[in-house]
DNA sequence: TTGACATATGTCAAATTGGGCATAATATTA
DNA sequence: TAATATTATGCCCAATTTGACATATGTCAA
């Protein structure tokens, strides 16, 4: 994890709301870009899920994980990658376009 | 890493060559986009790096990594992941979009 | 050829990510 | 309201991924 990543985490951790990530912590264009990915696919992971009308539950069983790691792919947390994000995608039946749509939304 | 991944690791390492993975080795469609963006995200890191005339250290310098991880990541070598592939597509100046259109683009 | 540079491959310790559990918080429905 | 279902969060530690290094292979010009 990068630093500016960390710093972030710090001052979530002591309840401050992180208003524009993008330059309050002068995040660069690719940390920014990064950040904004996992956001999107987070959006469209739970769109889909809740359009085919699974649970989170359901979805990891799906996924072969667990409901909170779910939880944690839809919520953005740090501690998923994007690759996991990728992966629950396609697995509740999106396609390499879908993804790519996915990734590349507007999230501000 | 999945069962089929394995099967194909080491298929590969005994000589073979995979002609077709999709469905030679059964790979489920998430799977077969999954190996598939990889590949695409590969071609585009090393056109990107060659058009800017990077070597694999230079653009190693840029990532924060080493020319051997390069090398597996332009390989699409089975230990890296999507999330680095993304990284370094960012890290040479791809935008979110780029990324995107990486990602979808046909590789067969 | 040799030498210099670029890329590939194998290995390993350290860091990150993942699955699963427990439990808290938040709906939703009776 | 209580009961039930769903989602969120913190934790542990196993698994995967990574950076770094050594070394092998490839490339190209002198």
């Amino acid at each position: 994890m990068t630093m500016d990543a960390k710093k972030r985490k710090r001052l979530e951790a002591a309840g401050w709301t992180v208003g524009d990530a993008r330059d309050f912590l002068k995040l660069s264009p690719g940390e920014a870009a990064l950040v904004e990915m996992r956001i999107a696919l987070s959006r469209s992971l739970r769109e889909r899920r809740l359009d085919a009308g699974l649970t989170q539950i359901a979805l990891a069983k799906q996924l072969g994980s667990s409901q909170s790691r779910v939880a944690k792919l839809e919520a953005g947390d740090a501690s998923v990658s994007l690759e996991l994000l990728i992966r629950a995608l396609l697995a509740i039946g999106a396609s390499r376009r879908d993804v790519a749509n996915a990734l590349a939304r507007r999230v501000a």
